[in-house]
DNA sequence: CTCACCTATCGATGAATGTCAATACGTGGC
DNA sequence: GCCACGTATTGACATTCATCGATAGGTGAG
């Protein structure tokens, strides 16, 4: 009766609505695995506090500590995870934050069943 | 005197309000990579979908395909993050998703400002 | 007490990961 | 064409991780 809504077509089905197949698994933890690096959470949390919502690497470097191609190599891990956007402009590539994906994500952590219906 | 707000003290705040400091981003990376295994995955899903929500070792290693120091290993991992939690009756010791952690942590993944907003 | 059963820990090993310095790639200015 | 600038890739290294077999710990049954 579910109204299957093809919200989470993105992803996965919710964790706590039924056992995933070890695909639906591996597809779900590569992107948690993207957010599983406080050098990446701090990415996504600059970047989507910047002004305009975007930020180039230069931009990311100096609030990390990190070095540039740290930086560039991690926030390629975000891009291939579909957490942020890349946009080339000129000299420098523009990241932003794909709030779809992260909210998908927040859809698959949220209890699918109705909440007064408890496991009892 | 630090004005914590007790309401996200769970965690953090949201991913996309502000930017994190390193402590912050890394208390939520630390649950992400609970997350970021797909075993670990399909035990959250499968003790949800468990029938009483709970679920024993000796019912995860089938599934999973798993040896049964693996699954442990997996499991206290899980347990460290505060993503279930373990209760030993005789000689069995069952888990259970702990639903409000996951649900502070789809929390941390929504936009926290209003949706029309956006950064454009 | 002894045994069977379920679970956790230990030790080892191959793979993945985060980081940097050095360097290659692309773009715009001269 | 040449150079400066921002970014991505390469190579290397130390650390972490997932996995297993072997074994120890703890509980209930006889």
């Amino acid at each position: 009766m579910a109204a299957s809504l093809p919200l989470v077509d993105t992803c996965c089905s919710p964790l706590t609505e039924g056992a995933l197949d070890d695909a639906a698994a591996s597809t779900l933890a590569a992107k948690f695995k993207a957010l599983a690096d406080p050098a990446r959470v701090r990415l996504v949390s600059i970047i989507a506090a910047a002004d305009g919502g975007e930020a180039c690497v230069c931009d990311l470097t100096e609030p990390l500590g990190l070095s540039q191609p740290t930086v560039s190599h991690h926030m390629k891990l975000l891009a291939a995870a579909g957490l942020v956007a890349r946009e080339q402009r000129g000299r420098w590539a523009y990241y932003r934050v794909v709030q779809d994906e992260l909210t998908s994500l927040a859809g698959v952590l949220r209890s699918g069943a109705a909440p007064s219906v408890n496991n009892g």
